[in-house]
DNA sequence: TCTAGACCTTGACATGATGGCAAGGTCTAG
DNA sequence: CTAGACCTTGCCATCATGTCAAGGTCTAGA
């Protein structure tokens, strides 16, 4: 099958395929005569494992190891369960960040009437005015 | 004062400094006689506000309209609210997609053993095995 | 007065995941 | 035979930030 169609079934753009081949990540497929790639079910399989991977937040290197874990049949999970845990922690901390900005920006979005007049606590916050 | 100082003082690197100023999001300074940069107070200070904005997850263009509004005196405080709240849906949002990502691995996570053995229903969920 | 070292300048390149465009070759249905 | 859909590679862009390089400037100390 052509790119197109194994982007389809896999949900992963004709564009990250290659670019995948290119990192490796993706064994280079079979080239027809003319230097298509030809997929078969293997590499749309790797590709769907590639695209709930990247679903879940985990970046192309870490993508890449687990890729590797799945196709090595005497993997430990602890291996596995160690890249998966440093992963929640990783998104632990962005949640956490994020959360933090969330509750300044609404504590100050709060206290800003909103209105025609310039007053606002916001700016002022921003601003450093302690006030 | 040159560019490290005013780094120094407002907490933004000299090159995202030149890099603010290519913006446009703060008046080119004046240049001594060999082109060096000096900023004063003021400069000093729209540098903190805009790493204040920064640290709350404001981008750049935000970061711009923020600072319209700060310098006009006849702003009015719906229009910065009205963008601070957009933010705050932002964040929402992100804090939500890493939430559901984290819930995910999370309960993946929990289920594997973490032992010597290759069974792991981490790996099994990315290759789409519904088991 | 010379000089080392700290500082400044611009510009180019890199990140990471993704999209877009361009120029050119290929395949297929009518 | 041809239009249109598809494929190829390669380059540029995003966004915020860092690094490096090559070269000019300033200052304190010998």
């Amino acid at each position: 099958m052509n790119i197109s169609q194994a982007s389809q079934r896999s949900g992963v753009s004709a564009k990250m395929i290659r670019h995948y081949e290119a990192l490796g990540l993706l064994p280079a497929p079979a080239r027809s005569e003319a230097g298509y790639r030809q997929f078969d079910a293997a590499a749309v399989h790797t590709l769907q494992f590639i695209r709930r991977a990247r679903d879940l937040g985990f970046d192309t290197q870490e993508i890449g190891a687990l890729l590797q874990l799945w196709l090595n049949k005497r993997r430990s999970s602890a291996e596995v369960k160690r890249i998966a845990l440093r992963h929640v922690g990783d998104l632990d901390r962005r949640i956490a960040a994020l959360q933090a900005m969330q509750r300044s920006l609404a504590h100050l979005v709060h206290g800003c009437q909103g209105d025609g007049r310039p007053d606002c606590p916001i700016l002022d916050d921003l601003a450093g005015d302690t006030r």
